[in-house]
DNA sequence: GATAATTCTAGAAAAATATTCTAGTTCAGA
DNA sequence: TCTGAACTAGAATATTTTTCTAGAATTATC
């Protein structure tokens, strides 16, 4: 068996287990069952149940930031930027809706946890190498002026809450059939 | 003791340990310490853990909600109309904070529980009354054309992203501050 | 290519946690 | 005061997580 395989087939069996029951009501058990892995297994790749959750949440927001991240740097223009960021996240909703489904529900219980102060870490750095992108066109005079707080959450927040209600299958209509919508939207909401 | 007293104390026990460890991390008997309530008591009252946690996730929306919907039958004017998801959300979450972040992280694990049934027939229902008001302005072409699924998540998503962020800590920018901003920015996008 | 070191797997045993059960107590209304 | 329903208590039980010991597979080193 290929180095650390196991280790995947452990997080997407607790991925599907979530996915199917949700994240309280899945046992170690279950991940057990699913994934084929023994106890010992299981607890020599993660230790506990909680760093089984952490690893699937920060590889998910992982994935994500580095795809925005990658767009970012060859965009230069303060528009396309804007519109990136939601055309981004839901092409990243889209093509992994259980992972994201997961991420979406579940920050506040990794950030709870014994690796909350890691994630905020990656956080914060993802943070900081976006917002320095995005100062060069907040000098530029290229956007309305408000709190850094409230610029991404204008921008995002409404991905945010369309794919939360996409994922739970409450949305009539489909997600990718707003993404241009949300990105006028968000672009209109920033401009200067 | 007044009659329920003792639930509403273990209620309000419940969220205060979500509050300091995190719902995953507390236990029952934490629960117990901090209410003074006794074993059988918790269980006579509430039956499990899980649904300790769906009771105090629907009395929170529910608060929320009355007041909400209290606000609208008052409110003839579309623009005050959407204003008014804004502020009324944004006051409740000032005044409200540890039952708001509790809210806020805790809606996919009541929905894949046992009490998710319910809380879909009580969002619906919501959801409905809202419409029906909602429903007025769009007919008179008050509002932009969009599918009813993005207009509440355009005009309300910011909102969430901001106030997770705030009550997270994150935010150097007061979420009461960002009011009349939010306000502004959900109008303008909605508006026809 | 033998051997030591390391990583990984296994599952039984122990610890922690949630839930059930039986026995009582309190209290409102007859 | 009596009765029954609602409530409280905590011991007993069941479930779930975690630890521990032993051994198999893999990798590095000579």
């Amino acid at each position: 068996m290929a180095r650390s395989s196991r280790k995947q087939e452990i997080l997407q069996a607790a991925l599907a287990c979530f996915t199917e029951f949700g994240v309280e009501a899945t046992t170690i058990e279950m991940i057990r069952d699913r994934s084929g892995a023994s106890i010992g297994s299981l607890y020599h790749h993660f230790g506990n149940r909680e760093r089984i959750i952490a690893a699937l949440y920060l590889e998910g927001i992982g994935e994500y930031a580095a795809l925005l991240e990658a767009g970012l740097i060859e965009t230069l223009d303060a528009e396309a930027c804007v519109r990136l960021f939601v055309t981004s996240y839901i092409d990243w909703v889209v093509a992994n809706p259980d992972w994201a489904r997961f991420v979406l529900h579940n920050r506040g219980r990794v950030e709870a946890g014994e690796m909350g102060e890691r994630l905020r870490e990656v956080n914060r750095a993802h943070g900081e190498r976006v917002g320095a992108i995005l100062r060069r066109h907040r000098e530029s005079g290229a956007f309305r002026r408000m709190p850094g707080d409230c610029f991404l959450a204008v921008v995002i927040g409404p991905c945010h809450d369309m794919a939360r209600n996409w994922l739970a299958g409450r949305s009539r209509t489909a997600l990718a059939d707003c993404r241009e919508l949300l990105a006028d939207i968000a672009w209109a909401s920033v401009r200067a």
